[in-house]
DNA sequence: AACTATTTATAAGA
DNA sequence: TTCTTATAAATAGTT
């Protein structure tokens, strides 16, 4: 920016793009702290660098704390939480073969959990892109194509009827 | 910033808050996708407006797709799949109970992805503030803190023993 | 939504 | 790497 106007490309300089990267990622934080002060949200930046498993996240100066609650204080977590109870009733009819299933679980929970998160970055896609204002409907969009998968997931597990 | 120095703190007026709003929204994206072409890196804002639960992504510019390839080529989702295999498995010998188990699912996929997701964001608050470079041990973490949730939950499944 | 006086970000150099 | 500085870019207030 200063300097001589660069042109938008890819820096194929090692050092130069290094440089830039550290100095511009400042600037993003820095500029994603102000937005979340003086408009009172909360806002972070998620970037994953280039051949790397490594994903940056920086949570706004003002808080994960108050995401944290408003996200509790949803309508439909509540409504959640009852329907997920209602499953729990029926889980307990399973039987003693879930002791086991919940070992194995215990196992893989924590792989799982990379997956979900894949998951639900995977069906981004699905929302088209740069989604400027995805809304609830959008985010239900996401997690449907989520359910189809998990449904065809399940289709292995079902047993002859 | 422009026509005098404005201090940084909340903007009570609300026309010149949504205008500050609207204008650093811009502003933070296109840095965001700047920054992602010219270091050839992935990178996406998440902005939580204040009472309001819709959450506004910005995937960068340069590719939700890349990003996907990279999680799907994470060694860790290879064995992770086995593993759900093995606990697929298992479930099989559960029972025909499973099938009205499956419907209950259906309704409440749905809404417990919108809990993993707050879990997700939940548990980062584990991590402390401000995490600068959190890499997969990180994450790790994150996932830890989520299976001790999943565990709690469970302990309601239990069948006596 | 467009303009513009300023501040802020930052590329290159020290 | 950190500091400096010339310049590009962002933006607050205005129209």
């Amino acid at each position: 920016m200063a300097r001589g106007k660069m042109k938008l490309a890819y820096i194929t300089c090692d050092s130069k793009r290094r440089m830039t990267f550290r100095k511009r990622k400042n600037g993003i934080m820095k500029k994603i702290n102000e937005i979340s002060t003086l408009c009172g949200i909360e806002a972070g930046a998620i970037i994953y660098e280039q051949n790397n498993p490594e994903v940056q996240v920086w949570p706004s100066d003002s808080g994960v704390r108050s995401v944290i609650s408003r996200f509790r204080s949803l309508p439909g977590l509540e409504r959640s939480k009852k329907m997920v109870d209602q499953e729990v009733f029926l889980r307990q009819s399973i039987g003693k073969v879930y002791e086991q299933l919940k070992t194995q679980m215990k196992e893989t929970r924590k792989k799982e959990m990379t997956n979900i998160i894949h998951h639900f970055i995977h069906t981004t896609e699905f929302n088209g892109y740069l989604m400027s204002k995805p809304d609830l409907n959008d985010l239900s969009y996401v997690i449907d194509e989520n359910l189809r998968e998990v449904n065809q997931k399940m289709k292995g597990m079902r047993i002859e009827d």
